[in-house]
DNA sequence: AGAAAATCTTGGTGCAGATCAACATTTTAT
DNA sequence: ATAAAATGTTGATCTGCACCAAGATTTTCT
């Protein structure tokens, strides 16, 4: 079980006294998951927090007939449906694979029991979950006044290897157009 | 200056003992704005956390001439710019008040030293802010997968008393539609 | 109260992008 | 290795909604 990554990214987002990192580190356990396999339901409550050792993910909703791709995890990150983990109310949304991955979880639990006890455990929670929320509030902006063509371009420039490593059609779902907009749209920009 | 709308909010999401209740309530400072007034400006780091004893506000990012309205904030709620005042890094987006406005507010230096000196109010804050995130991924859902008319009869719905509240164009940028198009909505749905 | 500013309504037009469909290509499973 | 399933491509059509514009109405300021 590596706790490189995490220790990583923890240490980015804000240095943990060393108790605490030990203290922190001993409450995940490692869990591997098959390709398209789901891991949360939407509806029910989410009874983990994970961090991805490898593989991607995505959180999505089904809203009637039709899928939107919340956000993708990948290697290094984060990931679970936080605020239903956090409040432990329903999720309305789904977590799945869409690689085989090897992640690490903590039980909701222990993770409450962390932030009871150290007071800098809770204070790192808080920095993460706020800037998940700035994130948000970062798409939430393009979805309210880009075009598709927009959209598409801004995702070429910030994260170009998705392009690669995920579907197309879960892009397109993730910048809400149709999967036939989006491969036109590369034919555009291909040439 | 009031405190008992906040009380009342404050406990409605976790109750504070009373020692840190004082101290809390000792930190805000009452100011008013006027109709109209630029509050805090994108690109600047938001200063302090707001709460709404009167009046409504809205919060808007400026994309090229386009306005997005992220969210508006009334009588009985917190206000700012969350995640620049959390972080302390430039804001993105624009506050401004709709109508005049009585609130109160806390500098950054005292919200860091209560947060630090207090572990129930670092957990309340970071409560809050989980709800906050949750809010804001269901209207993302909404943003993703509707049309103009969903989005529009959703509105209606959740929150009907917002018609008479807010001047529709700012609805409409809420919506992520035209403010024609809000117009000719509400026409068919008034019969 | 009256003038000025802001907002709302309504009709007409155009186009970005959804939808449909058939085929090509890639990936996965056995 | 091969079949089967999933994903991607491309063209043709159709439509929801943005855009424009002019007049009606409401709200705000002095």
């Amino acid at each position: 079980m590596s706790l490189e990554l995490l220790r990583k990214l923890a240490n980015s987002m804000m240095p943990l006294p060393n108790h605490e990192w030990e203290a922190l580190a001993a409450c995940w356990h490692p869990v591997q998951f098959k390709r398209k396999e789901v891991i949360t339901v939407a509806g029910e409550v989410e009874k983990y927090l994970y961090f991805v050792n490898a593989g991607v993910q995505r959180l999505f909703c089904l809203e009637g007939d039709k899928e939107a791709t919340l956000l993708f995890t990948y290697t290094g990150s984060f990931s679970g449906i936080m605020d239903s983990f956090q409040l432990q109310q329903p999720s309305s949304a789904y977590l799945e694979t869409l690689t085989a991955s090897d992640m690490l979880r903590m039980s909701y639990t222990d993770f409450d029991r962390l932030t009871l006890q150290y007071p800098t455990i809770e204070r790192w929670v808080r920095l993460g979950t706020v800037a998940a929320l700035s994130g948000l509030l970062e798409r939430h902006k393009e979805l309210l006044s880009f075009t598709a063509e927009q959209k598409f371009r801004k995702l070429l420039t910030r994260s170009p290897h998705v392009l690669q490593l995920i579907p197309h059609k879960y892009l397109a779902s993730y910048l809400g157009i149709d999967p036939a907009t989006f491969s036109k749209l590369l034919g555009t920009v291909k040439l």
